[in-house]
DNA sequence: GTACTACTGGACTGTACGGTCCAGTAGCTA
DNA sequence: TAGCTACTGGACCGTACAGTCCAGTAGTAC
């Protein structure tokens, strides 16, 4: 019963993994892949309600059956596309991750960060961001895994503060997992201003913040 | 010619106010104030895309062409849920700002914050970024007036700390606006992350590093 | 080869949607 | 009263949508 606008709806049951058929082919495998990878673009563009799924078929290529082969429903499929977007931004940080064991990698990180935005124009916001608040409040499922995104991202932070902490360059009572929160905070919100005025200063000035406030807990000397 | 996901494109002028005609009478006036409140509230429940004319017609209660009447189409309707979502935002926190001009002032506005999104169960996020990250990215006039919501938004803090600053409650070098603007993207983050989670201690954090930032220019003594 | 399963193609269905149309009814001015 | 404008009612239209169906074609194991 396709009733419009409740398909977010979870309608199997609980357990994770609900979800349509796994390809057992290499062939198989690209396919789903594919589509996963045109649903992602369409959504990206369009919202995830704007996404249909002709759109998504026609940008694969995948036709109908091959969508309902391997995805239950639009839900499903959508929440195939919230574990590819979080792959999606937390790879794209991989290498800055790495660096951020060090307060000059840290700023090389938020340098980063607001790059990508200037060459955006300040479009598009956080990817996470925008499927959580299009999707979070309809589709819990898809809420977790989004939460989960945010749990990796505020993870490496915290691993880099830690290190930092470890190495004597912050105060050893200093609080990684406070800082860590904060600092993903400040960043999501610069990203969201960012995106309303489409002025990437936004985003450089709640990253600077996060930088101060972490800055106070460095080792004088 | 309806064409839909294309509705939030600009149809009309580029002139601001190329709306549906506004009521002269009182009778005019409720009608038209009924269909937006009823708008704003179903664009909570199912998100702007998922809002349909035909369930805000339903709540406000108002005929199809009494939308068509004060609305020239759904984007421009949007226009004004945008307008009546920044009021209701803001309004909402007037006492609030009004105390933003002693250090316990602030404490108590992000207490505020903090305590509706328990009431509220974490769910939800900031209306205004909401809108936003479903039709910012489609719809210039919308994101334009988001954007001036969160400046108003960030003005309020700005003009608090400014004040706190002439006090002396704050050193003189301070620097308002970056504090201010800091701030307000803690919040927007925290909200985020408090949505993602469900979890009102991730707006607790957030907002606890932006009170730590700005109390790294209490004046001493 | 045969048999079986994984996968693919695309026509089709029901419906909810944004938007249009026209015939009205209040309410105001004279 | 008449005449005018502001406003209201709801049937109607074309279409884009999610989801279904069934007839296929590859690939693989024997």
């Amino acid at each position: 019963m396709p009733l419009r606008n409740n398909w977010t709806v979870k309608s199997t049951n609980g357990i994770l993994g609900a979800m349509g058929l796994q390809p057992t082919t290499e062939r198989g495998r690209q396919t789903r892949q594919r589509i996963v990878a045109a649903a992602a673009e369409v959504v990206a563009e369009n919202g995830a309600l704007g996404a249909s799924l002709d759109e998504v078929g026609a940008r694969a290529p995948a036709s109908r059956s091959q969508l309902y082969h391997y995805f239950n429903d639009k839900a499903d499929l959508m929440r195939s596309v919230a574990d590819a977007t979080n792959e999606a931004v937390l790879e794209g940080q991989r290498d800055l991750f790495a660096g951020l064991d060090s307060w000059d990698g840290l700023v090389r990180w938020t340098d980063a960060l607001v790059e990508l935005q200037v060459q955006l124009g300040g479009r598009g916001g956080c990817p996470i961001a925008n499927l959580l608040g299009q999707l979070g409040e309809r589709d819990d499922d898809i809420r977790t895994v989004l939460a989960s995104g945010f749990d990796r991202w505020e993870a490496s932070i915290r691993d880099g503060l830690t290190t930092m902490i470890n190495a004597g360059e912050l105060r050893p009572d200093s609080d990684a997992d406070w800082l860590a929160a904060s600092t993903l905070a400040s960043l999501q919100g610069g990203l969201v201003l960012t995106q309303a005025r489409r002025d990437p200063r936004a985003l450089r000035r709640a990253l600077d913040g996060a930088l101060a406030l972490i800055g106070t807990h460095r080792s004088t000397g």
